[in-house]
DNA sequence: CGGCCGGTTCACCGCTTCTTCACCGGCGCT
DNA sequence: AGCGCCGGTGAAGAAGCGGTGAACCGGCCG
């Protein structure tokens, strides 16, 4: 009760940055530090996209050394626990080249009508 | 006998802590002061992940110094009560490199049944 | 005086977490 | 078609952290 005041929400999921808490759905998630300052980092940046050296720097704090796949490893790690909370819906988005991006949306086609709109993001869903 | 005012409840859980009390479903618990201290400090904080540091001074009235297991060992001491007076819930749980947390969860994971209700506003967020 | 009880500290151990490696599939480019 | 870049994913190994039983101590009570 005494830590929204600092709550980031991001559709279902309730994250208090203070506490090293977040609910899914209402539900308490047991992440490592790692996943949690990466999904704080994530959350921070809510709805755009994030480079991996910033990602790096905010979560690690410390920079990001070429062929570190430290994110990558990171970021399927929170995928699975925030699918396993959440079934329905994906919230970290894979930018290639450009970085990953939180934001709820449901499965399958992210493009009915998206709130968001990449410039130059060359979006893999041109079927061949 | 009827403080309800000051009653703090957790599940089965029933918390009396100007009274020394704790009721865990209707039986009273033996709990000595130190593991009554550090209930009292959880239950506080129900919900919310606190830091060892923070549980040491909530209940030793003290600085929790380097090296320090005493909070270990009182969880410890606390969850054999808990569980042997309520042993379908699991009411501590362990945030590594956090801290613990108070809530009466099922035993075994938490998947598709949350012991709470929680609002969580289901918003797809697309309209904007 | 001896036993009991609660609190603290110690030691050991197992699980969790972090990092790095290896391999793979998709895709764009030549 | 072949190649290289990029990200997804599973796994191995090492290190850190917390769980746990027991020893150790001091105070209290019988």
């Amino acid at each position: 009760m005494r830590s929204e005041d600092d709550a980031i929400h991001v559709g279902a999921l309730e994250i208090h940055p203070s506490e090293g808490l977040v609910l899914a759905g209402g539900r308490a998630l047991k992440l490592s530090v790692r996943e949690f300052s990466l999904l704080v980092a994530l959350a921070r940046n809510r709805g755009a996209i994030v480079r991996r050296e910033d990602l790096f720097a905010q979560a690690w704090h410390d920079e990001l050394r070429p062929g570190d796949r430290s994110i990558d490893v990171y970021v399927h790690k929170l995928r699975v626990k925030l699918e396993q909370a959440l079934p329905d819906l994906a919230f970290i988005h894979t930018h290639v080249g450009f970085g990953y991006r939180l934001a709820p949306e449901p499965l399958g086609r992210p493009s009915a009508s998206p709130p968001f709109h990449i410039s130059a993001a060359p979006e893999p869903q041109a079927g061949a």
